[in-house]
DNA sequence: GTGACCGATGTAAACGTTTTCACCGCTGCG
DNA sequence: CGCAGCGGTGAAAACGTTTACATCGGTCAC
């Protein structure tokens, strides 16, 4: 079917072996030979069987990602941030999408198994005992936000509550008594997180919690539109909606536009992550930057790193906290709000095209 | 290292062959033997070698996906709609992303050989013929919204022509005559036959060229703003500004609402592509329907078709043009732009979560 | 002058599967 | 009764690489 390295050695009068060392510069061969079999097999257009590579070393060159969705700017810049960090190490990613249950992300590690040196799974709704388990032994894994029990597994992870704490206590220095928050699903460990954190920040300022001002969301821009709008409607409406993630807070937005109900003056908004449009909202949205792209990043990085060392492979499991940031703009009301979204901060470096 | 079937056949006190038979389901088995071989599998955690497996049987079960860039909601729905289809053929995805100019989608490709089934290939910066040449002989691939000329190579692409013309002729019948136009990138494939676009329509009715009105932006945020406050500065600025995607269209809002202009009273927005935040903007986006999802769940399912067959390989390259449709909502100051997110369209129906 | 080492090459054994082929014991048909 | 066909199995040959080991001239040091 296609060109195979024994064409190239027949056509080239030397052994395979010779046509290997060539191509991976693994020893040395005389210049003449080495021009020979360049020329040959560029004429022949041969390129190496990744698979039969990939066996004969015990090494793939591949990240398995395992993600529980892609919708969004979210997952848009995490797999940026790994992507970058595994080019840089000549490696690729394998992704793997809708994997909420356990089910589902066992299913997805399995079908990974010799395709890729290492795993990073992405699964707030899945314990990381049920991920531990479904991995094949020995596979180095890096779990991202992920519900930890003493598993022996690397794991990355955003401060969640402390930036909740932060963005709750910046809302009520700002006045703000009522605040309404929209969580995320029932079952995600991000979104509990951060609703821990939120409820701290009142229970430590004294501000009593008033239940019907949380209300649940699902972390998508309809949730956070069907949020604003039941908060809203409360016989005593809060005077900020803060929702648990900026899809929530783009959808809240939407909604309050369109109920003609002005944004700060009327009803303040936050959000949480700081994807990159929220600069560009309108108003600009205050949030908390989580640094989505550095989060993927570092765990590729975790990831590439283990794989290098292969140290003691048992050795003490890495368990990362990526600090957040409290990030204000004009959604809050807060007068010191910046006014364009070039100013505090520097915009991507990225150029992006489509 | 790692447990093999080597190791269960051993075990279960039968030879490699049946093991496989029994984990392929590929030949009948007993079923008191299939049973134990399962039990065995199951007990040493057995999962087969995918590397070996790809290598023995000629195919990785996996599709390759070559990509400019990650940034935006643009890549992430494409993606999106790729790993959807490829999912419910049992296809998982290799992606690899910057890869801008020839020599990078180059050695893109060849570093996919071997590894994947066939390719994906986004580069609207590079020729076509350029991307004929890197393949490897015989790797179906299917060409998104690429440059073509003549390629014998199977494509789909947006009808970026026909909607950019929709929306200017739109833009006309509102009567607006001074129309400002934020460019892509200046090989951009896509930002051109935009462009093309809505020349022609402003030829067909008639109104002169005013290269003034045409501003070269790179389809981010960044650019987007400063169109905006490039073509809000002129000595006679436009009615209307129309950016040929829509995260420019984010950040030439972003501006205006800073430079306190009204949209659409003062000055009205449009976009191109309707990436899933439109509608939730302030206002909301009137654009270019582009299906991007479905474009790339488009693209998968005919290199997915093309593999399954496995026809003469030389036959006619399929190439699709997918058609747009024009969104109104309020930005563009029509007085029938819908009222809500959710009154024309139906939300995504994904449930996303983080 | 001889042994040691080195550079350049070839041979062949991995790597972990799938799959062809062959074989064995049946059953059923002519 | 002979033989085709079939269910069930094993041995071994692929699949396309990398790499350990062997070989063979040389050159250099002693």
């Amino acid at each position: 079917m296609s060109v195979t390295i024994k064409d190239v050695a027949r056509l080239a009068g030397v052994s395979v072996a010779t046509v290997s060392r060539v191509m991976n510069s693994s020893a040395p061969v005389t210049e003449t030979t080495r021009t020979r079999v360049l020329a040959i097999a560029r004429d022949l257009r041969f390129v190496p069987n990744g698979s039969a590579r990939a066996l004969s070393r015990q090494r793939t060159g591949a990240l398995g990602v395992i993600l529980p969705d892609l919708y969004g700017e979210f997952f848009s810049e995490l797999l940026r941030g790994m992507d970058q960090e595994a080019q840089r190490a000549d490696h690729s990613l394998l992704v793997s999408s809708s994997h909420h249950d356990a089910r589902g992300v066992g299913f997805a590690v399995r079908a990974m198994r010799g395709r890729v040196d290492g795993l990073l799974v992405m699964a707030p709704e899945v314990a990381g005992g049920m991920v531990a388990e479904a991995l094949p032994h020995g596979l180095p894994t890096v779990l991202l936000n992920g519900v930890f029990e003493g598993e022996a597994l690397h794991s990355i992870s955003v401060d969640n509550f402390g930036g909740a704490h932060a963005m709750t206590r910046h809302l009520l220095a700002l006045g703000h008594r009522r605040i309404g928050f929209i969580c995320g699903a029932a079952h995600n460990a991000d979104a509990k997180a951060r609703e821990r954190g939120h409820h701290a920040a009142l229970r430590e300022a004294g501000v009593p919690l008033d239940r019907s001002l949380d209300v649940r969301g699902d972390f998508t821009e309809a949730s956070g539109w069907r949020g604003a709008q039941t908060l809203t409607s409360l016989a005593e409406p809060p005077s900020v909606i803060f929702a648990a993630n900026d899809a929530m807070a783009v959808g809240a937005l939407s909604y309050l536009r369109e109920a003609q109900i002005d944004v700060p003056a009327q009803v303040a908004v936050v959000g949480f992550d700081d994807i990159p449009v929220a600069r560009f909202l309108n108003p600009p949205l205050t949030t908390v930057r989580v640094g989505v792209a550095a989060l993927g990043a570092r765990a590729a990085a975790l990831l590439l790193h283990e794989l290098a060392e292969r140290s003691p492979p048992g050795n003490a499991p890495h368990r990362d906290v990526l600090p957040t940031e409290l990030v204000v703009r004009g959604s809050c009301g807060a007068p010191s709000a910046a006014q364009t979204p070039f100013s505090s901060l520097s915009l991507p470096s990225e150029e992006p095209s489509q």
